[in-house]
DNA sequence: TACTAAACCTAGTAATCAACTAGGGTAAGT
DNA sequence: ACTTACCCTAGTTGATTACTAGGTTTAGTA
């Protein structure tokens, strides 16, 4: 899984919305808070505006403010509309890839992947991240052994 | 997850040669049997040899055969050496990243999805797929609620 | 009413990658 | 010698990634 700098600095500026409780907050805010480059970040923000998950207001005072709680957002909500569905396979849906011959039973596989993702990115919410406090299960990933070192 | 082509058709044309057990099989008949680019799949081939997962033999006769056993070889295997680590975040490994503020916490996310992944594909193997058998752990995902279907 | 802050919009660009294809060279059997 | 089949270098086309430039519109403030 490529976790794209789009989907990143998204992330990461959501997150910044939320820790900003009510009070908008502006695009150059975020960019130099968490170090983006202000006009990509601009565009992003533009998108998670199209997605219905931010809401802004113009002019002075202006600002991005969620457009829900942070606890109704979850990571998977954010990487949608910026990258697409969490797994793809050749650009299909792994429900729809249909193997023959030895190879019949990786579909099982690929779809084992998505859901295996969507443990992770469909229950973690801005609120967890902004407070440090991961759901139970997803600690428990974090914790395996191994988790931290490469492969 | 984008599960290029390249991996795809890797993995595809593993599980027919695992499927021939002991015998070589031709590029051209993999190519064939699974419904392969010819050409594409030769040079997927080549690096899968120069992985350590093949073996081949030239000339008549040729052909290629697993370099270990089927229970010995992870889907994991074969996607990294084609395409790179499971996760990475902007290029960077999950655990190289480094966040500030109120995004200190995606960290773990990240390295939690890769920990996710890396417990459905370092666990299947060849053998799983070409037997229809995948362990418990990996077929209770696939039976969860909503995994068959689109999000 | 002017001024200014800030979101909004269109467009463009350089570099990389994905998914192939072409064509010849080399080794191994018969 | 002949054929089969792997091996190797190179190239192509289109899309995507990660940005940047520059102007337009809206909304508060002096």
């Amino acid at each position: 899984m490529y976790i794209s700098a789009k989907v990143d600095y998204a992330v990461r500026a959501m997150c910044a919305v939320a820790d900003a409780g009510d009070r908008p907050v502006t695009a150059e805010a975020l960019a130099s808070s968490q170090g983006l480059p202000p006009k990509f970040l601009e565009s992003i923000l533009n998108d998670l505006r199209r997605a219905g998950l931010l809401r802004s207001q113009r002019g002075a005072e202006g600002g991005y403010r969620l457009a829900r709680t942070a606890k109704e957002i979850t990571v998977a909500d954010i990487i949608r509309p910026l990258d697409g569905p969490l797994a793809e396979v050749r650009g299909l849906r792994p429900e729809a890839a249909n193997y023959e011959g030895a190879a019949a039973h990786l579909q099982d596989v690929w779809v084992a992947v998505r859901s295996s993702l969507r443990s992770v990115l469909e229950v973690v919410t801005l609120a967890d991240i902004v407070a440090g406090k991961l759901p139970n299960s997803v600690v428990k990933l974090t914790t395996k052994a191994d988790a931290w070192v490469s492969r």
